[in-house]
DNA sequence: GCGTTATCGTTCAATGTAGAACCATTGTTT
DNA sequence: AAACAATGGTTCTACATTGAACGATAACGC
């Protein structure tokens, strides 16, 4: 039956794709620099990547789809070692800022770096065509899962 | 500079995978029936797609790129559940053999049935021929990042 | 055969995350 | 403006996973 099938191939890319994200993740853990965790790496990521200069918490949470509770974990681990420092938000009681220090994005620089050889080990194997090829499915993907998240 | 942009895309495609995989794992999480759990419906699930009546925890462990540590806890668990038996195995005193029971295979098909509805409307927006145009390259980066783990 | 090295499974401490409860503040309704 | 709902951030508990250490057994080299 067609729709069989149809469940299988969508299952299997699941499939696929989850353990493809835990190997990229204890990859990225080993070649990540010491004291850097990979959801620290993740927010300076952002910061640089965005080019911001100050977030709030709860939206770092939405963009990492963590919890708020993981993000004051993560951003308390990098406020320790100077990576960012978070202020008060002068326009909302409640609310905190978060900015990315100089020391911070030399951390990130390094992330990258150490990151890189591995990248460039990929593409040469997989080709950088067929990267660019699937890329627009998956970002469609992870929108409609972001969408039903409720 | 044509490796810097090589480099981006694929940096994105491997973030977007890992975003993808967390949403899953936690639609996953969400939808499985109470105390199944996704590394416990991924056991499960191992013994029907291969079709296996018995496989040691050690196998079971690279299989799904998890710690012996791991795998030793998922297994407890779905003993405690009778969902498995292990036993000693005969040909190795270090060994033992995990066997999936009736009751254990009934869980995963309670599973798999919660899964369908929402893989459905994964299909419905996407259409099945995009899943199976992208399922190669994903089995391909796989087994790279697979061999690359030393 | 014996010593060394590898493998199997378990245990333990440490880590990172989810989920729920909570307090303070802001926004909305009426 | 008073009541109620929603939001921002923290804390706490529970849980799954890693990494390392361990004891038992097996495999290998000589």
């Amino acid at each position: 039956m067609k729709q069989d099938q149809a469940l299988r191939v969508s299952f299997q890319v699941m499939t696929e794709i989850a353990i493809i994200g835990h190997l990229a993740d204890t990859a990225l853990a080993r070649t990540l620099p010491g004291e850097l965790s990979i959801a620290g790496f993740g927010v300076l990521n952002h910061f640089e990547r965005l080019d911001l200069d100050g977030e709030s918490p709860s939206k770092l949470a939405r963009a990492f789809q963590v919890t708020k509770g993981a993000m004051t974990y993560t951003l308390q681990q990098l406020e320790a070692l100077g990576y960012v420092r978070i202020h008060d938000d002068p326009a909302d009681a409640r609310g905190k800022i978060v900015r990315i220090t100089v020391k911070g994005r030399k951390a990130r620089n390094a992330g990258a770096d150490s990151v890189r050889p591995g990248m460039l080990k990929l593409l040469e194997a997989l080709g950088g065509d067929e990267f660019a090829r699937v890329l627009p499915f998956l970002t469609r993907l992870r929108a409609i899962l972001d969408a039903a998240r409720d």
